[in-house]
DNA sequence: ATTACATATAGCCATACAGGTATGTATTGA
DNA sequence: TCAATACATACCTGTATGGCTATATGTAAT
């Protein structure tokens, strides 16, 4: 049962991937055949990574007659923000509690 | 050339490499041993992990005898907020730019 | 109907890598 | 000095997956 930020985490890993989906993010909705363009890689695998993506939630598809078009879904991304924020909060509340022992120390 | 999102994404996409990330947030610094026991894996796989997440700068190592105490740098996330946040930005600007063009369209 | 085009799927291959066991290297303690 | 402990390294193995080509599917155009 993998959770959120693991699916996250592993779609993007792959730099290939991840560039697809920064440029929807910067350019929005593209084609297939227009992502393949730049991507570097086959249109079979540009359809492939989209997959990955859209099962992550992080891009959706409209279909229109022959061509589909791709586009980011940035709300997608907050388990991720999510994530970052509980990291640096357990460090800080860690940090908390070590001021919090100094001052009990320090009476 | 990797650069420093690639490096994160890749090293934080392994669950058991994340999990060990996540208990040095939660917990603070912990020896080799220490996180072994919880880990899950053998205590080589752990070392691995380790090497992996303090060549990503997300840990750190202070020797002491013949334990080894590793802990969590924090800093090193945020290249992941920065990415989050440029996503999150184009996002917005394209946003802003549709509403430029609704407004010249308006006149 | 037929052809061209856009995308998705299937199947294959090579590589990366997470996991294991065995062993090496330091350091402590008897 | 020798045994035990803590960790790192070496090496092997299975599997997941990113890439490819070939092909299927579905839509537009002639």
């Amino acid at each position: 049962m993998p959770n959120a930020p693991d699916v996250l985490f592993k779609t993007l890993a792959d730099p290939t991937r991840r560039a697809i989906f920064e440029r929807l993010c910067r350019e929005g909705e593209k084609t297939v055949g227009a992502l393949t363009e730049q991507a570097g890689v086959s249109q079979p695998v540009v359809s492939k990574h989209l997959g990955v993506l859209k099962q992550a939630g992080l891009v959706r598809d409209r279909h229109e007659g022959r061509h589909t078009h791709y586009s980011a879904q940035l709300d997608a991304l907050f388990p991720l923000v999510d994530w970052t924020r509980q990291m640096a909060g357990f460090w800080q509340s860690r940090f908390d509690d070590l001021e919090d022992l100094l001052k009990r120390m320090d009476q």
